[in-house]
DNA sequence: GCAATTTATATTGTGCGCGATGTAATTGCA
DNA sequence: TGCAATTACATCGCGCACAATATAAATTGC
């Protein structure tokens, strides 16, 4: 049954795209990333970039591998980002003192005057979102929860 | 007040990143990708490639227009995508004789048996989520409530 | 009937995102 | 003390993802 040709009437409907939560999250994400492109161009960075400025804007002075564990990703991904961070000026890196296996990475100047800069940004998606705040807080939440699950998962 | 030097008691809340509901969305799926690389590995897929053996299965015989919208992609991103599954023998692609622009992409044999190899994986992926029913159907509404807003917006 | 426009797909360049692998610094422990 | 194991980061290769641009086919307007 399950591995008959796959009529749209016979298949499985577990399969069915339109049905899927993953589809629907991954899908979302790319109206969040179509989104923040078109904030962010003025300002010349990316969401990745974005989102390790913002990192570095609530607590500065920190080490590659906190960067990664805060957001999620692999210093495969961070290292080359930091480079171009770092080539525009914007930070700043430089290996621990105390442990010379560690990369420092700082604010610049620059990086703390971007901050002004991005002010508006919270407002403009929430806005995109066009949702209620309550309804953010409540997803939000559910999201932790599967984020959390599927992690803990692999 | 918002553009002072960013000290993690005096930035803007909304800038926090454990407050935004974006980057939630962005770091849970990294997860879905996460588990969707273990559970795709054998069957040699990535998840767009998966996406679109998905659309196939459920409706055979598709232009590449089709596809881009159903997954809300770039014929810029699908395109070569497509062409490495036409060289994996997982598809065929052809100009249709009607209106020579069009690319008609279509299962192959190898293409249409593999269906039988990813029966399983709805219930993988259900479990690494590990959450209700009736949670997942929710979430998914109000993903694609969001996901209308955002792509409306641009 | 043919120029202008639109449509469908392809190409190029840039930036993620990560698995696999490498290297140097540090730690642990016999 | 000495050396194996671990840690922190970097590098490489591949596959998205898309803006900008290109090209050819089809359609429209006149």
């Amino acid at each position: 049954m399950a591995d008959t040709p796959p009529l749209s009437t016979t298949g499985n409907p577990a399969l069915k795209l339109d049905a899927q939560l993953c589809f629907a999250l991954y899908s979302t994400l790319l109206g969040v990333n179509k989104v923040y492109r078109t904030l962010l161009r003025e300002l010349d960075l990316t969401y990745p970039q974005y989102l390790v400025m913002l990192v570095l804007w609530e607590r500065d002075e920190r080490n590659v591998s906190d960067i990664c564990s805060q957001l999620y990703l692999e210093t495969a991904t961070l290292t080359p980002l930091l480079k171009r961070l770092e080539a525009r000026g914007l930070v700043n890196r430089r290996r621990s003192p105390s442990d010379e296996r560690q990369v420092i990475v700082s604010l610049s100047e620059a990086g703390r005057a971007l901050y002004a800069q991005v002010q508006h940004i919270p407002g403009c998606m929430s806005e995109a979102l066009s949702c209620s705040q309550d309804d953010i807080v409540a997803l939000r939440k559910q999201l932790l929860t599967l984020r959390d699950a599927l992690f803990q998962h692999v």
